[in-house]
DNA sequence: GAGTAATCGAGACGGTACGTCGTGTCTTGAT
DNA sequence: ATCAAGACACGACGTACCGTCTCGATTACTC
């Protein structure tokens, strides 16, 4: 069910993308770097998506531990920061974008499991802060969850900005409180 | 400044990033489809990134009006109805999502052209609602374009799943009005 | 001192041969037909040339009984004839070929004992005809083997021409009886 | 019609035949010694027999002169110990075995060419025979010629055994006296 | 009938070469 | 000035077999 050298190759994988970016990662590139023929990744893995999705998902590196600051507000912030410090490090930020290529691009490489994974670890921000009385449980969490991380990628990413300080703040500010519209229905 | 046959050359470039994705979308393809040389096509542009980004500046299928409805909510809503609607077609789906492939992979590409471009025209829903009274001046429109615009992509294409009903409504929603968290500081 | 299933795996090793032909037969291939583990097949033969030559010497594919016409004349014409047939049908001009190209592109391969085994029963032939008289005891048989059983080989196999009619009797006559050359030593 | 350095690809060609024989020539080798990409190799030449084929039509390696000695009998004996050379001297015997291997085992290849082209200009030595009165003109040159060609093969390629001195002379004396079978019809 | 070889199947592996595709460069000659 | 045509070096692709290796599981002979 795996090759004898799995963290070798993992590890060269995630090295390469990060170094060179998705097109930049090639499967002799992986093979050479982690002392592991060509065919023998191939055996294990169809396709470089589906390489780069198995390291993802082995690896830590994208791992999150949903932040418990107290408050709903706290842990909102706390998790936009923590994308946001992803999305800005030269090492995770290639990777991401690269697992974004990856899955985008590539059906069969089940898109999902990393975002899914990641969401329902988040639900516990969500289920505190309804015991906490802090949110209406009829709310949306994953609602919650898309604007904001949306917004991160969306800034840092597509447009290729620098986050302000504040930008965490604002953003859950307007998805909590609303940015005061006059026209609220 | 510009080949003789600029058009098929940039119709068969989207023509084959929707067919194919940005990965099947290949140079000799665009030339073969358009009945040029490939060696004119590396004498116009100097990536399969740049060839694309040209195409996509000057198609007109992800232009975009600016709506007016007469309120910002309803010019979010269908704002945001007019992002689901392009990343949800098969069509203009690909092109999305190969250009946003692209943009993040090269950054020779001008990714916040694309943005700004958009941007720029958003900006009038947001001057026409301050008019209105319907938004203080302080809020960073930008800021709301991103939380709703990011929301999309996230729930259409990282996570692949289809949009609710009024996930428009409820996304403006909340960027607007708040989801109403007791703790509002 | 062999495999259980040392049968299955000559009949596959000639069946694939005759099929495919020398390049087409593979060790896996081999394996694969027999219902044996490719290892088993490396067990007992170092290498494809090896294991066909193996096959042919235990094959009756390629026996060969010595004619006895009653005549020398008749005996070689019968013989020259069997050499034409094994070359001119599909299945055993193949086989056939393939024992060539394997013995003459493999030292390791004794290829001697081929010829020299069908050699030492081509000498009845000869042996019966020096007790009728007929033949010369000086004369190398060998000779007059090697003459006829290479003429067929270059006419059917390096020539790619079929045999007329009256090839065998034309060639056993040249060897017998000369061509009539004027200038007779 | 034929790459730039056609003479350096077909030099490599046999060089490499000679070396390692037709199964240790490589497209791959081809190309490194030649110093020409793999590639280009194929743009030319669709397989390695057909590399090998072009290589040995344009070499002057497999060339002959048909021997013109004054007599029928030295023309054919000269002739056979031409053969017997090139089978016999080590570059030339493993590229002869080389073609063989390669004719033999592709039919796109057309094996004819090498000999039916060979045949021609030994027709001469017939032609001149015919004139002098030493053949009569209703034998069939192409017998004579296999049955002595075919001999050199079968000893010295097929039984690998060398040529004794007077080898020539006793296959030459035999096609054109007979051996003296006393049932000479 | 148990014990001990010999034999085998399964399958991972490093490796070589295959034949193909696309890249981006170059030159030549036509328009 | 722009282009078509096309040869080319190059890098990587994904595949097929090679021959080797370990590991248990079967055989089948021997005592």
């Amino acid at each position: 069910m795996a090759p004898r050298k799995k963290q070798a190759i993992f590890e060269a994988t995630l090295d390469l993308v990060a170094a060179k970016g998705y097109d930049g990662l090639t499967i002799e590139g992986v093979a050479d770097r982690s002392g592991v023929n060509k065919t023998t990744i191939y055996r294990w893995w169809p396709s470089k998506a589906a390489l780069l999705g198995a390291a993802l998902v082995e690896a830590e590196l994208l791992e999150f531990d949903p932040p418990d600051t107290g408050s709903l507000r706290g842990d909102l912030t706390a998790m936009v920061d923590a994308i946001a410090k992803l999305l800005d490090d030269p090492p995770t930020r290639e990777v991401a974008v690269a697992a974004l290529g990856a899955a985008v691009r590539h059906p069969e490489l089940d898109t999902r499991r990393f975002f899914a994974d990641r969401f329902a670890r988040e639900q516990e921000i969500f289920q505190r802060a309804v015991r906490r009385g802090e949110l209406d449980p009829a709310t949306d969490p994953m609602l919650l969850v898309d604007l904001l991380a949306g917004a991160v990628w969306i800034r840092v990413i597509f447009r290729d900005l620098p986050l302000t300080e504040n930008f965490a703040r604002d953003a859950v500010g307007a998805v909590l409180d609303g940015v005061g519209c006059s026209s609220a229905s």
